[in-house]
DNA sequence: TTGACTCACGTACACATGTACGTTTAAAAC
DNA sequence: GTTTTAAACGTACATGTGTACGTGAGTCAA
């Protein structure tokens, strides 16, 4: 366990493109980032450069290009991440955060299903952790 | 919409806990959250103070002591929260967060029947939004 | 070879956050 | 009545965070 300091909300957001394009310049991350908001590309290149420091990810200069690549994998972060949320926000209980998901958000049909399939193999193999 | 600021995560866990145990005086929520960690009185004080001015809560001076009370409704709160962490961490898709909370946190045998009722009312139900 | 571009990199800066101390004041205990 | 106790309230302060600018150095077009 590293114990690195946590990602804050908008180092996740580029770190979650970084795991989403894969090992990318600070250009590719910062086109795939403004597709969806408006952020200056000095800012994503801070942020990179935090994630870098924080542990999460590791660069190397291409010629005069830095690439940036992930060392952590999403599920381990997203896990602390969820972990720290779920205690602070739920006390620790799962379910109210699953119930509001499920009830609130937009989980269509298939998913649905899938979800059933997920609860019949989860009560039928008992714990497997 | 009254737009907020939002909830530091500190907050966040001192605004539950007032939504837990209701209208309360500071100590009250200090010995709360003193069951689960060490804090400080003042800095209870001081994260009620900050919630209060975001607008989550009110307080009133009732003798010597004061009494904070929620003014919103912690279904909003953590929909925003929520919303806002699956935007970032998930890109807007509610999916992987939920089976990410089923498959690897504890979700145990009665939860899970319970889940799976709230997917047969969906699925009869259509959308009730 | 001279601009125009484009990066990396250092730096900045206001505001947020976590954490708490000191001072004042009022109530409770003696 | 005087001492002790316990609050509120103002204040503080190091770090974290969001956001970005300026500078200097390669790169490409003219």
């Amino acid at each position: 366990m590293v114990d690195r300091r946590p990602l804050s909300k908008g180092e996740m957001e580029i770190a979650r493109t970084l795991w989403d394009i894969g090992p990318a310049t600070v250009r590719e991350i910062h086109e795939s980032v403004s597709e969806q908001k408006s952020i200056d590309f000095s800012t994503v290149q801070t942020y990179l450069r935090r994630i870098e420091s924080k542990g999460y990810a590791s660069s190397k200069l291409k010629g005069r290009v830095r690439t940036y690549s992930s060392k952590t994998k999403p599920g381990t972060v997203i896990r602390e991440t969820v972990d720290d949320l779920v205690d602070r926000l739920f006390g620790g209980e799962a379910m109210p955060l699953v119930r509001h998901l499920v009830e609130d958000r937009g989980i269509d049909a298939a998913e649905l299903a899938e979800l059933r399939d997920l609860i019949d193999r989860l009560e039928k193999g008992g714990k497997k952790k």
